[in-house]
DNA sequence: CACGCGTGGAA
DNA sequence: TTTCCAAGCGT
């Protein structure tokens, strides 16, 4: 229970995203709502100094959805270059054609029709019609998680998977105002990445010093379970990237030799190679060799 | 619902 | 060096 409106917390965190946010080209005014929903996309688990450069490329090369999705998906698979998790790529290359073909090449701006969209979740669904479209949503991320989990719960972390709780949080902090809403979803989202941080958060920077329940609490340390960090050496996710790589860097088809040459252990190696073309990641040809994904 | 899914910079 | 972690999604 928090002895603190929601409406100073508005204030405090809006007043310091007018004075702190960072000016990026996703949210210049004239940015289309395609290019805000290719920036969250690449967002999703990936660092915004990574995704600048690729964000730029994209917008640049793929200015609409039609355009993208006129490609082959290889070509978005190789132009998402090494920000990984690159289902990521071929889910927007097919938000991109279902865009095309379903909404007259226009990125909706209904929440229910983008989160219908590959790869655009509950999160990405809530940011674009926020963002992009000005409306009124709860847009939660680990960012929005961890600064309400800090400020207003009064708990060091947030829960490790997103729960009923804090959807309801959420909502419950949201500004009546619908424009209100909107600034204040980007603003609680900067706050976090900027000040509210997961590893040494900036408190002394902190426009809600003085209310977040954390620290009136004396910041306690994180009560529950230490999450688990994923695993990397030999896994199949390193072997993935590994075929990928070489996939991406030739503008042919590769043949099986030249991706026997990146893994030694053979049966990993094709169980990897498998999943990649079950994932539609990789086509495999007639003749033998591979490619980056045609149709 | 817990898990698998890439990558590389910073602490 | 190792560990952490960065605007999640789909199954």
């Amino acid at each position: 229970m928090t002895t603190t409106t929601p409406d100073v917390l508005h204030t405090r965190v809006l007043d310091w995203y007018a004075d702190h946010a960072r000016s990026l080209p996703w949210r210049e005014p004239g940015c289309s709502p395609w290019g805000v929903l290719v920036s969250e996309v690449m967002l999703q688990q990936t660092p915004v100094a990574r995704v600048l450069p690729r964000w730029r490329e994209w917008l640049d090369r793929w200015p609409t959805p039609s355009d993208l999705a006129a490609e082959p998906p290889g070509e978005a698979v190789r132009a998402w270059d090494r920000l990984g998790y690159p289902r990521r790529a071929l889910r927007l290359h097919a938000a991109a054609v279902a865009i095309r073909d379903e909404h007259g090449g226009r990125v909706p701006a209904d929440h229910a029709q983008l989160l219908a969209l590959p790869g655009i979740g509950a999160y990405t669904a809530a940011a674009v019609a926020s963002f992009a479209f000005g409306q009124r949503h709860a847009v939660v991320d680990t960012n929005v998680r961890r600064v309400h989990a800090r400020a207003v719960t009064g708990d060091a972390e947030p829960a490790p998977s997103l729960t009923a709780a804090e959807n309801r949080l959420a909502v419950a902090l949201l500004p009546q105002d619908e424009a209100t809403a909107a600034r204040w979803a980007v603003a609680v989202m900067e706050l976090g990445a900027l000040v509210c941080t997961a590893r040494s958060p900036r408190c002394d920077a902190c426009p809600l010093l003085d209310r977040c329940a954390w620290v009136l609490a004396g910041r306690p340390a994180h009560a529950g379970p230490t999450r688990r960090g994923q695993a990397w050496a030999g896994t199949d996710r390193q072997v993935r990237g590994k075929l990928l790589a070489v996939l991406r860097a030739s503008p042919d088809p590769v043949p099986a030799a030249d991706l026997d040459a990146c893994w030694p252990d053979a049966a990993q190696r094709a169980r990897c190679l498998d999943g990649l073309v079950a994932d539609g990641l990789v086509e495999p040809l007639a003749d033998g060799r591979f490619t980056l994904p045609r149709t």
